[in-house]
Formats: structure tokens, sequence, C-alpha cells
DNA sequence: TTGTAGGCGTTATCAA
DNA sequence: TTGATAACGCCTACAA
């Protein structure tokens, strides 16, 4: 078997310099395109390096620079399409900076969330993004300032962005109220207990409708399909069976209608189902899916820059970015009670 | 406005050793758990670490160690669902080695592609893994061993971890041959062309079952919706449409069952549509999809694994993974023509 | 316009 | 068991 070799020697601005007949730091000048070398010199240490194929060693930048020109972003399950947009808006404003984009998908493993952060910060990067963010506050509190780091929706947190979750739930459950919905069921998603908009809103909802909460009709979703079914069964196995229901989002929604219909029960007809995120696959399931599209893109963006505002010393307000939009499709309708009378 | 301030000083391995009465080089040892530090010593300095808020500098240790232990994973667009498992087997697999995990999404645009692998190069990671490369051979070629490197289906790759494509792919269109389909269009991904296993297999079987191949049932994906539209349109101008689609992937798959939907055309009762991929939500889409579901999982483990020997100044051969496996859902089904017969 | 020198934080080697 | 030292690759004064 053939022995594999990795380049001992990479190489470095002194083969350069030795290269092209010069000193080092002229090099280094040369290669930040510095005004204060000569042209030809500047020109031929470019080729020089090209040809050599250079290679910057960040580490020893970062170390002397002691800053990475990376941003950190720590993303709960990066398969979820609802972070496609919020990927882009990162990227385009981390462009903007000259900054690169880090990712490290965590799985939603709070101890991984840690990791992840603690990586970043050995890694010195310029500032972390963390969405969504499953661990305590006080954890993030403690790392007091040791880098420029911003949540996006975490109301309590001292540097944020955020999307009115609330404002989008209310909306679900004044559409579903509109429609004659007066016992809806709700779908937890897998998120830290305490810290719940979609609940928080479900529930305000329900008051102010003067509709009586019944914990029967919380069910919970734990990121699997698995559990849709789960969800499924609970509802068929109630007494008084809810005429929709809100779900943590729309793989849930989804996962939801395909069980309830294998167990003969049709969506919107005998029960609606709403979602939340607005995934591209939205509109693609049957029945397309009522849902709530957040400003995905723009959350991105505002973080960084956010973020970029931080690392220069300022202390940005919280930024405003557009509130979540109800997107009605034809996952929910009348209940059935309602379009009998 | 408040300013915001960063610590100026981050606590280094001197800080440590100043207070704890000892040289750095001890600090050092003891933080590596050396068994040439006394014990006393070696838990008095821990403490003081953990107390000081002490955070390694993983710059300055890459410039001394030569590496980073990093493995860099570039994916092509991380919220396709098809990457969820394929992520986990890397996770899992790394954690092994103790290497630890960055990602940069690409986006599936090539420049990005290089950027990423540009940037993994001058952060010194141990490894890279490129998935799915859109960047031709030439370029990786070029990259001559600076780094070890393995891609995940990339049949002209020196170092390799594959899924038989071709095979899952004749899979499905024996599978729609079976039921009797003559006429059967394919969907071509945003690949780089030349580098198409899955419209090679479509061809081959083609040929196999003598059927001529007929460039109109060619269409193109581009990984937006809306040309899944724009296919549905394409198919339903045909003088003779197909019976059978088979699409580059289960969104592209998703997204024109429902197109074809909005044209009055059922699935699969007036046409048969396969997927690739099986993503999470294939079978919660309507009807659930016949697709080719890959081993994802092993693929991130061997990559890893495969990655890890090249370290080692080994030089293993492309490792044997599973074969993709075809799932027969509900979206195929006989041609109107036989069933009519 | 270019060279010299010192240091960024950590580690390995050698000496004590 | 611990300390001193040099080095990793690069950059920024400052000097020439």
């Amino acid at each position: 078997m053939e022995k594999a070799r990795w380049q001992t020697h990479r190489v470095t601005i002194k083969d350069i310099a030795r290269a092209a007949n010069v000193d080092p730091s002229t090099v280094t000048r040369a290669l930040q395109g510095s005004e204060r070398v000569k042209t030809a010199t500047r020109e031929k240490i470019a080729s020089l390096a090209a040809e050599m194929g250079y290679v910057p060693d960040m580490a020893a930048r970062t170390l002397v620079n002691r800053r990475s020109g990376l941003i950190g972003v720590v993303i709960p399950d990066m398969t979820n399409p609802f972070f496609a947009e919020f990927g882009r808006g990162i990227e385009d404003e981390a462009a903007k900076h000259d900054l690169r984009i880090l990712i490290i998908d965590t799985r939603g493993v709070e101890a991984a969330e840690r990791e992840a952060v603690k990586l970043f910060l050995e890694l010195k990067v310029d500032g972390v993004v963390v969405p969504m963010a499953r661990g305590p506050q006080e954890y993030y509190d403690g790392l007091n300032d040791a880098i420029p780091l911003v949540h996006v929706n975490r109301e309590e947190a001292k540097h944020r962005v955020n999307c009115d979750t609330v404002h989008g739930s209310i909306l679900v459950m004044q559409h579903l109220l509109e429609l004659g919905h007066r016992r809806i069921g709700f779908v937890r998603g897998p998120a830290p207990p305490g810290r719940e908009p979609k609940m928080f809103a479900y529930r305000q909802a329900l008051d102010e409708a003067g509709i009586h909460y019944d914990p029967e009709l919380i069910f919970t979703f734990d990121g699997t399909l698995e559990s849709t079914e789960l969800i499924a069964e609970q509802v068929l196995a109630l007494d008084e069976r809810p005429t929709a229901i809100f779900g943590h989002n729309d793989v849930s929604a989804a996962g939801l209608i395909h069980a309830l219909r294998d167990h003969k029960l049709s969506v919107p007809q005998d029960i609606s189902v709403a979602g939340h995120d607005d995934i591209q696959l939205s509109g693609c399931i049957d029945p397309p899916l009522t849902t709530v599209a957040w400003p995905m893109y723009e959350l991105g963006q505002q973080s960084v820059r956010y973020l970029y505002s931080l690392g220069q010393g300022k202390k940005p307000r919280a930024p405003k970015v557009p509130l979540p939009r109800l997107i009605v499709r034809e996952s929910t309708g009348g209940p059935k009670a309602a379009r009998k009378s």
C-alpha cells in the first residue's frame, strides 16, 4: 500500500522572501497590497506567491492580529429548511464586511451548543450568532462579553435580533378562531421550558377568546416524525377531539397530517392543521400548509450587522426586523360542527 | 449609547503560571494532564484555570502543533435534508478521534466551494470532506495532497467514499419499467456536465430495455420549486407525455407532483413520479414518494474514518459502503395505457 | 522603498 | 518534578 504524503513544509512568506531576494516583512507588505512597496517588487512577489502555491497560515495571522476575520454560526439543526434563508442573509452581510462564515450544527443538543461556542471562542472568531439557543441564559451571561455574541430570538438576551414569535403565533390562532374553531390543540416543540413564546401566544389567544385552556390538547413533538404519529394517536384517543391543531413547525404539521390520514381523518375537513416556518415544501404537501413565514433572510443579515457594530465597539439597540406573516393555504378550514350548522 | 467592551486581555497560560507560581511550561503540562506534574500542582492549576476563565488559544496551538484537530466539511446545500444523517455520521466518527467539525455551506456555488476549501486550508484543518463536489476534478488534483481531502461520490477522485449512484438509479428505472412504463422522463439536477451518474443510469436502463432515448423527456431542476412548475408545463406541452418521471431528488419530485396536480394530472394515476434521497418528508407528502435511500450515515462515518487513515500516513482503499435501497411508496404505479389494457 | 527586531500564546526539548 | 528556551508563521513598529 503506497504511503500517502502530505506536504511537510508549507510555503511560507520566508520562502517567498528568499525566492524574491527580499525580507519577509516586504513580502507581507506586498501581499497586503501596500503602497509602500515598489510596484515591480509587489508584482514579482504576487506572482511568486501564486507560483509557489503560498497559502497564508491563519493560525499565525490570528495570533498576531488577535482576530480571525471569522464569524461562527451555531445552528440547532442545519437541515431544518427554516435556516436556509437565514444562512443566505448571514453570508451576504458577512461578505460586505470581509468576514467568513463557519457553521457548527448542534443537532439541538444543549451540550453541543456550548461546545460550539467554546470552539468559536478558542478560534478567536470575531463574533458568534446563536439562533434559537437551547442553553440557559445564565451560561451566555457568564460569557460576560468575552466575545461579541448575538442571539436570534431570545427575548432575555442582552444582544439579540428578534422576530416577534408571539405575534406570528397569535396570527395563526386568530385565523383558527375566526374560522370558528373553539377547541384548538397545540403541539409543543423541543424548546427549553419557560421559553415557549408559541405556547404563550396560544394561551393568550385562548384567553382573549374566552376559551378555557385544556391541558389535554397539548401535545409534544420531539423532532422525529414518529412523535407525530404518537400525537395522532393521542388525538384519536381523546373523548372530545380538537377541531384544529397549531403545530410547532411545518415538519411536525406535515407529519401530523400524514398520520391523521392514516387514521382516516382528513385535513382540513375533519381537523385543521397549521404549521410554522413556511419551509420550502410547505406549499407542496397535500393539503398545502397554512403556516407562518419569518423574515429569515433579514434575521441573518441583521445578526451579522449587529455583530459588526458590536465589534466596532458600539452597542447598537436591538434592530427592528419585519413581522412574521401568516400564510393561509388549504390545511385549515372551518370546523366540522360549524360547517354542519 | 453605552460603549461595549471586549476583554482586552484574555487569560493565558502565563497568567495562570504567575498565579500558581510556576513556569508556563508547567501549566501546559498540567493542562495536558501529564503525569510528569505533581498531582497537587496539577489540581491547583486546573482549578485556577477554571476560576480565571482560561480559554486556550487555538491559533497559538495550531501554530506550534502544526495541526488544528479540526475537520472541515464543505456542504453544497446544508438545508438539503439529504445531509442530515450524513452530518451525524461525520460527527460520531469524528468524536472517536477527538476531531471537531466545522461546516461551510456553499449553496451549490462552485466559487464558494473553492473558497471553502481554501479557508480550511488556511485553518490547517486535519482534513476536508467534500460531498457532491461541483468543482472540476483538476482543481482538486491541483491541490496535490496539500491536505487530506476525501470526496463523497466522485468516481474519478483519488480519495473518495462512494455510494453506487448508478445502482440506485437503475433500481428506480427497473421499478418503473417493471410497472410497464415505456415512456419515462428524467429530471436532471444541477450537476456539472459530464458527471451525471443518474443520467447515465437512466440511459443505460432504457438501452437495456430497448427503449429509444428521447431528449424531449429530459427536464432540468435548478434547485428551486419554480423550476418544477416549469417542468410540469413542459410535460403538459408534450405531444406524447411520459407516463412516469424519475426526478433528480425528492424536493424536485415533490414540487413536480404538486405542479402536475395544479394542472389536473394526478399521481400516480396519470403519471408516476419517483424521487431520490428519501428525505424526512418523503413519506409525508401525498402520495408518499417512491424514492431511493442512501446510507448517508455510513457515508459520513466512512469519510472521517478514511480521512483519519490518510492523516496517519496510510493510503486506504476506497471503502465499501452499503448500496442504495429502493423505497417503493405510492407515487408510482402502472401506466394508464397499461392499466386500460 | 526596504530591512531589523520583537512579540503574539503555546508547546517540545533539554537541562536542572 | 519543574524551569528555561527556542520555535511555529506572521505582522507592526521603527530604523535605515
